[in-house]
DNA sequence: ACTTTTTGACCGGAA
DNA sequence: CTTCCGGTCAAAAAG
């Protein structure tokens, strides 16, 4: 029915500006010295993975093509760049022991390196994939704290809105310490993480029958 | 120099 | 048994 598909999965990076430029006379110093060798264990079953492409594997007029995808996907909508989600309307479905998800969340703070999310927590990211069932890149985070063993799953639209979010597991160490900044007026952060608590509460018997 | 992010490859379970 | 796909690993790069 939907003559409009959807072929943002050629480009997942679509968030992340083009930092890789400044380091593209690298990329093409390691393109001629191309001496990768793997240090197997002898001995062993020899397990030698292929060698890790280098990060840079295309050139960057590449890049021109992937904004044009993604700029395609957005023709006819308009395009929200900007924080215009306010309503921290989260839903908070939790149909596992230790899964909850997020629908439609918000992102608060939308820096370059933000390991402090809105929850409260240290996420380290471990991995990205395009799956199926959504068009958006999934990232895979996983709590820094030494014993926590609780992931998440996050996707994030191409305007780089957090779509869904999935817990798995529950922390086992109180919440690291939160930058309380002397926010003036708009206090997001701890808002935010306020409310995730409640959520995350919420979770020990909001499911049944599922 | 260190930590985190990025990203292709690899692994294992499900279909 | 084979294929597909989600999740994880780990090297390299970025900050």
């Amino acid at each position: 029915m939907q003559s409009q598909e959807k072929i943002t999965t050629v480009k997942p990076v679509a968030s992340r500006p083009f930092s890789s430029f400044s380091s593209f006379s690298k990329l093409l110093k390691d393109f001629t010295t191309t001496g990768s060798t793997r240090i197997t264990s002898p001995g062993e079953t020899a397990i030698v993975r292929r060698p890790k492409a280098r990060r840079f594997a295309s050139p960057p007029s590449d890049l021109s093509t992937g904004l044009t995808a993604t700029m395609l996907q957005d023709g006819g909508s308009d395009t929200t760049h900007e924080q215009m989600v306010v309503d921290t309307e989260q839903q908070a479905v939790s149909c596992d022991e230790h899964q909850t998800v997020f629908h439609n969340i918000n992102k608060p703070i939308h820096g370059a390196r933000n390991r402090l999310s809105y929850d409260g927590y240290n996420w380290r990211k471990y991995g990205q994939k395009q799956v199926k069932g959504s068009e958006f890149p999934r990232s895979y985070y996983k709590c820094t704290y030494p014993t926590c063993p609780v992931k998440r799953k996050v996707e994030t639209t191409l305007d780089g809105q957090i779509a869904e979010i999935v817990y798995n597991g529950e922390h086992n160490h109180p919440k690291p310490h939160l930058p309380k900044k002397p926010v003036s007026s708009t206090g997001t952060e701890v808002v935010i993480a306020d409310v995730y608590d409640a959520g995350a509460e919420s979770q020990l018997g909001g499911c049944n029958g599922l």
